[in-house]
DNA sequence: ACGATAATGATAATTCATTATCACATAAAC
DNA sequence: GTTTATGTGATAATGAATTATCATTATCGT
């Protein structure tokens, strides 16, 4: 990836427009609009990039395929809305977690997840059954 | 799975012992020390039915196969240990996340993952470079 | 504009966890 | 103890995400 392709700039552009983790198959989805007809393989190559370049980060949330977000944020975390699906940062934090821990255990980082509904979701909520 | 077995009361007594949430393959690794010469299948087929009758439960982690731990939990949270990759269970807990969110969402729920180093592992340091 | 070569698109291959298959073993009902 | 059907073990098959392949396209130094 040393050259400058529409399809890399596209990439990386709906990566940073996105204020949200986006999974490979979102990034397509996005990156499809600046530059139609690109396939998976290349999201997957300029994301494999742009990893080892620290342009983006990756994000794991439990039992979810890896997301990927522009580097330049700050300590976050992360709301993932159970009705559309689409993750968010919240970018406030409790603070320091190594009160939670046993004796002898040392905290070094951690991840937190908050799930429920998103204002768009809440505000036309589906079937609360569902 | 109607019929006791060796295999099936291995398994369900490996994941009522350990204190921490385990990987299927880490349950046949402590069954088969009750039921030599089981395989992975077994563990399996085992889980997939002890989670239809509850059993058990399954903890994701971020990035994480699924893990498996007794059912009658409160809720509680996890320690990761990022030097030997056991699973601890946290049972304090930072309370209400509703704050954390922006205007509009609401939280239903949340996971927290602590990471660092156990006990065990704080205690017979590897090089801290690993 | 040309040429060298890196990137792309389509798709096959790979990886790895999980599930299905099936011959055999073994609970449990009789 | 026999019978019968469920559970097991070994392994093949599956599913889904990711990666490799390769002919073609497009970038960029000249």
């Amino acid at each position: 990836m040393e050259r400058i392709t529409k399809q890399g700039t596209a990439i990386l552009n709906a990566i940073k427009a996105a204020e949200r983790p986006l999974l490979a198959q979102e990034i397509l989805d996005a990156a499809t609009a600046e530059a139609p007809g690109m396939g998976i393989a290349t999201v997957y190559r300029n994301i494999k990039s742009l990893l080892e370049h620290g342009l983006i980060g990756t994000v794991y949330l439990p039992g979810e395929n890896p997301r990927y977000e522009s580097s330049h944020h700050h300590h976050h975390h992360h709301f993932h809305c159970t009705v559309c699906d689409k993750v968010y940062d919240i970018h406030d934090c409790p603070g320091n977690m190594q009160q939670l821990a046993p004796d002898g255990f040392q905290v070094n980082s951690h991840e937190l997840t908050l799930y429920g509904s998103c204002s768009s979701c809440s505000l036309s909520p589906p079937p609360p059954s569902a």
